[in-house]
DNA sequence: TCGCGCCACATTGGATCCAATCAACATTTT
DNA sequence: AAAATGTTGATTGGATCCAATGTGGCGCGA
């Protein structure tokens, strides 16, 4: 079953095909499994179980426990274990006021860049975006979400922020898809999508450089309250 | 004489002893060597060789490997082995912008809580930076001068933040410790600092907030040139 | 002589085994 | 009875061993 991911084959990557040692395969795996809250914050990974689980040695779990802990989504204590590691609301606040300066510094970049190709690419995520809401899949949708921030921002051809980009989006992941589950979040960012999209076509950079800094922190804030209120965190 | 560091020591923590584990040393000591330019962009690195230099088995490399190329310092292929990375002039410039991107957004919350230790402490450093200055050993002039932007910044109180920049650091500190064998901005950069301080200790946010975007960008951009004048890289 | 394929060696990947450390429980002592 | 201490079981850390894969060299044939 999770064998199908060893190999990502990325059909739009031209041709690069890579290949997945199986501590890689495993970070991933376990990753998905963080990133669904399957394995609350707090929590020991212990090796034997893992390993016995994935019908592997306890080595390639080790391995993929240091991927992720430079990822930030677990802690290791030296002869204590792996833990997944928490996170305060506050500081979800501040991966998501980052995640506006950086997105918008991109924006700019990107919006003179922008194609016709670019806007049909974003128009379908958008499209795939809206039939995966009302399946109710959170899982996809996050990764979704993901993708059409990463292809409205790619003309700006700026790798390295990107880059960073992923890690903050990996840290907020888990709190994003369980707010999901509580909130309608999506109907307002689908409209909000759309609007930028709008905007974007128009090259109105005065209107959509706030648009989309406000689209962020907007869905930050209400991410924030939730996690305060709920207390689970 | 790579033993000594095992334990870090850090005695502004207050009393938050770590104890690394093996991988995690080995880690650290590949990591100085790869940014003294010790190992190349390009080189491979053997587990087998560095396993007997280290004196131990292959495991604790392979990990370390694993926690290095999540930093992003070398990259591995399944069956072929791990390789410095590298990076492009153009990629360090953009790692550039988004340092004085995330640096100014920082300055900016960190200024108005600024006190007279903030001051103090960063003026110390700059004390030791132009000590080192002095004795040319730029393998320490590098980490002092992540540590004064760290702790002029610190007071914003955003420690993911100053988390990523950690990263982004980390990326062009080889090219800067290099740069600085070739050129002369030692200098520049002291009086930079020096300014930056007095504008911050007259909380004058309008004018100190271009000057560090000027100190990193014209810093930045000396590098690239540097860069692309030798065509080492 | 050049090109293709086969084979041996070197290197990495993964499993098993042994040692070190921690935590919890039981025992003893005050 | 409470606290301190010893001891045992469980879990992680590290080393050695075996398997898989990639590379370079050699030979064979066109």
């Amino acid at each position: 079953m999770w064998r199908e991911m060893t190999t990502v084959g990325n059909p739009s990557e031209k041709h690069k095909l890579q290949r997945l040692s199986l501590p890689e395969a495993l970070a991933a795996s376990l990753r998905e499994r963080i990133l669904n809250g399957e394995f609350q914050p707090g929590e020991a990974l212990v090796q034997e179980a893992l390993a016995a689980e994935y019908e592997c040695s306890r080595m390639p779990v080790r391995e993929a426990f240091r991927q992720l802990e430079a990822e930030g989504l677990i802690e290791t204590k030296v002869h204590k274990g792996a833990f997944v590691s928490s996170i305060s609301p506050d500081e979800v606040m501040e991966l998501f006021e980052l995640r506006a300066l950086i997105e918008c510094d991109l924006l700019l970049h990107a919006i003179p860049k922008m194609t016709a190709a670019d806007f049909i690419a974003c128009q379908e995520i958008l499209g795939e975006l809206e039939r995966v809401y009302t399946e109710r899949e959170m899982a996809r949708w996050g990764s979704l979400n993901a993708a059409f921030h990463r292809r409205l921002l790619s003309p700006a051809e700026r790798g390295q922020s990107i880059l960073i980009l992923g890690g903050i989006n990996l840290q907020v992941e888990r709190f994003v898809r369980l707010q999901l589950l509580l909130t309608e979040a999506f109907e307002t960012a689908a409209l909000e999508h759309q609007q930028l999209l709008v905007l974007c076509r128009a090259r109105d950079v005065e209107q959509a450089i706030p648009y989309l800094r406000d689209h962020i922190l907007t869905a930050g804030r209400e991410l924030v309250a939730a996690m305060k209120s709920k207390r689970k965190f």
